[in-house]
DNA sequence: CATTGATGATACTTTATAGTCTCATTCAAG
DNA sequence: CTTGAATGAGACTATAAAGTATCATCAATG
């Protein structure tokens, strides 16, 4: 079973890779309880693998966003519905924030770069629907969701929060804040 | 000059292994501007060489963290104070992020968890205090603060904000949130 | 039962990098 | 000018990991 057996080794090498970024492929082939000689039958080398399975998460995240855009009958609903599918999706591309290597790969860094300009497409759109507060940089806007977005896979990954509630919480926050207070204001003196 | 040296080849591998977190201590001469048997004779290798920059990392953010509490009077204040001043020093741990070999350190793994938990304190002052959303789980509160530090200083960094500017952002979102409406209500159907 | 394809194990080669050592040079202090 | 400490350059070694090649085994298929 051939495409069973890549299948095995990439998901693997994403749970190697999560843990320890710079997993050899001795640690990713015991991962998959599999010999190292098939990983290099699968793909053709080290950098061959991160790139299949860096590929794999980012088609895997474009799929979810889309397909969450799909349903969404406004902008400000579509950033919710992406920003909900993309926590959702996070166990495949976690390995990605840490994965030094593939900042070299043209193919990679560009599909991240074009993720995060898409990002900023929607950014700007919610922003024409008045969602969004006008004195915020769009340059912040799409950073700071991006951050609770990661900030939501790890505490995901570590196992402080579920899924759903991850999904829930990053929404609710980044769109109301953490702050109890109506105007939010503070006094710098008590 | 031997402290200059030693202290210049800190800086040149903190910028080296922002760039690039695998980068070689061939790299990180280049950097600093130095031979490489230079390195070797102010670090006792490699891995000397990255625990003493990120106990630098850790000793200049607790340093930093440690003034702002002191300068507050309420908790809310001092959780204020701490993001804009730990946002104010992410350039000097910045490389932490992606440096896979630290989380086998003992000692800087373990700083890590302290000055988390030391977050995670503070928050549940400023809850005390009637600051923070009583909704929201503390784990996610540390972690959506965490997150957004980051996202400011990787925007720093890349030269997206100005440091000043980052900092009021940081804390102004994460306190009101991105939303413009007053109540953030939003309905899934239009 | 025989064949075929995938696999595991293992030995081997190659390469990149860490780390050591030596020697010539430079530069500042006396 | 002399001396000594720090450095730069480069040769050298050691090692870990990637990548290759081979052979025996096992399971499915005809």
């Amino acid at each position: 079973m051939a495409l069973a057996t890549r299948e095995r080794i990439l998901e693997a090498a994403g749970r190697a890779l999560t843990r320890s970024p710079n997993a050899t492929v001795v640690q990713i082939a015991a991962e998959a309880r599999v010999g190292r000689a098939t990983v290099f039958r699968h793909f053709e080398s080290r950098a061959g693998l991160l790139r299949a399975l860096a590929e794999r998460a980012i088609d895997e995240t474009d799929r979810v966003a889309r397909e969450a855009v799909a349903q969404a009958c406004t902008a400000t609903d579509a950033l919710r519905l992406v920003t909900r599918a993309v926590v959702g999706a996070g166990e495949s591309y976690r390995f990605l924030g840490s994965a030094p290597e593939l900042d070299d790969e043209p193919e990679i860094a560009g599909a991240y770069r074009r993720q995060m300009s898409e990002l900023a497409d929607l950014v700007r759109a919610v922003r024409r629907e008045g969602f969004i507060r006008p004195d915020l940089p769009t340059a912040w806007v799409v950073a700071s969701i991006d951050g609770m977005i990661w900030a939501a896979c790890r505490a995901v990954g570590d196992g402080e929060l579920g899924v759903v509630q991850a999904q829930d919480l990053v929404w609710d926050t980044i769109t109301k804040g953490l702050s109890n207070e109506k105007a939010s204001g503070f006094r710098d003196d008590e």
